[in-house]
DNA sequence: TCACTGATCGTCT
DNA sequence: GACGATCAGTGAG
């Protein structure tokens, strides 16, 4: 057994403001690249029976107007209307036969458009997404769109929420300033794969993906 | 630690 | 009927 550092006991949510500031839509860049970057550092909180879960989100993927590999590419469907509507509200599909993927949808209301939430840091309501997410390590507790909406109970259900309203699941004003955001190739992809649309903050160890994905 | 693979089912062609 | 904005498990080094 290899004694590497061990995984600090230090929890961040000690340190944390206790206020929450919810993001108005106003705020949101309308440009869906702009969004990407806005959205890191930026708060989400999901309020759920058990109490509250927040997280600091710390990867992104812009998926834009006129882009092979977003889901709005071929038009409006059943699945992806929220893409097409208002920015700011969440856009939840089901992937693999297993996960959930969060997103932001961008743009103007008709643009079909939207943020991937690809990875978050978890502040506070670990011990919900620990039972969620049984067996996991804390740091991989949100690392990756599927984990992410496993632990924080986001399906099918959440889509088409008004993230700028009061509700179970919300955006909120970052907690704490961010590092440099790092902007590389998106994950995953068969199409477009050459673009760099895919943005995290440098050195967070709760970024997804290879270390040299890029 | 890295690379590879199978699982699994809703959505769209 | 094919495929996918993923992940956990496995095996090799």
């Amino acid at each position: 057994m290899i004694s590497r550092a061990a995984p600090g006991p230090k929890s961040p949510s000690t340190s944390l403001p206790s206020r929450l500031r919810r993001l108005r839509r106003a705020e949101l860049p309308i440009d869906t690249e702009a969004l990407a970057r806005f959205l890191i550092g930026a708060t989400i909180v999901r309020d759920l029976p058990e109490g509250r879960a927040v997280a600091r989100i710390v990867e992104t993927e812009a998926y834009l107007p006129m882009d092979a590999a977003a889901h709005s590419f071929r038009g409006k469907t059943a699945r992806n209307r929220t893409l097409f509507g208002r920015r700011g509200h969440a856009y939840v599909y089901y992937i693999y036969g297993n996960y959930y993927c969060f997103n932001v949808s961008a743009e103007a209301a008709g643009v079909g458009a939207g943020v991937l939430i690809r990875a978050a840091e978890p502040l506070r309501g670990l011990e919900g997404m620990r039972v969620r997410r049984p067996g996991a390590r804390d740091r991989d507790l949100l690392r990756g769109p599927g984990r992410l909406a496993s632990a924080l109970a986001i399906t099918r259900a959440e889509d088409g929420l008004d993230l700028c309203a009061a509700g179970p699941l919300w955006l909120a004003a970052p907690l704490a300033p961010r590092a440099e955001i790092v902007t590389s190739r998106r994950i995953g992809l068969t199409k477009e794969v050459d673009r760099l649309l895919r943005f995290y903050e440098r050195g967070n160890p709760h970024v997804s993906g290879a270390k040299n994905a890029g």
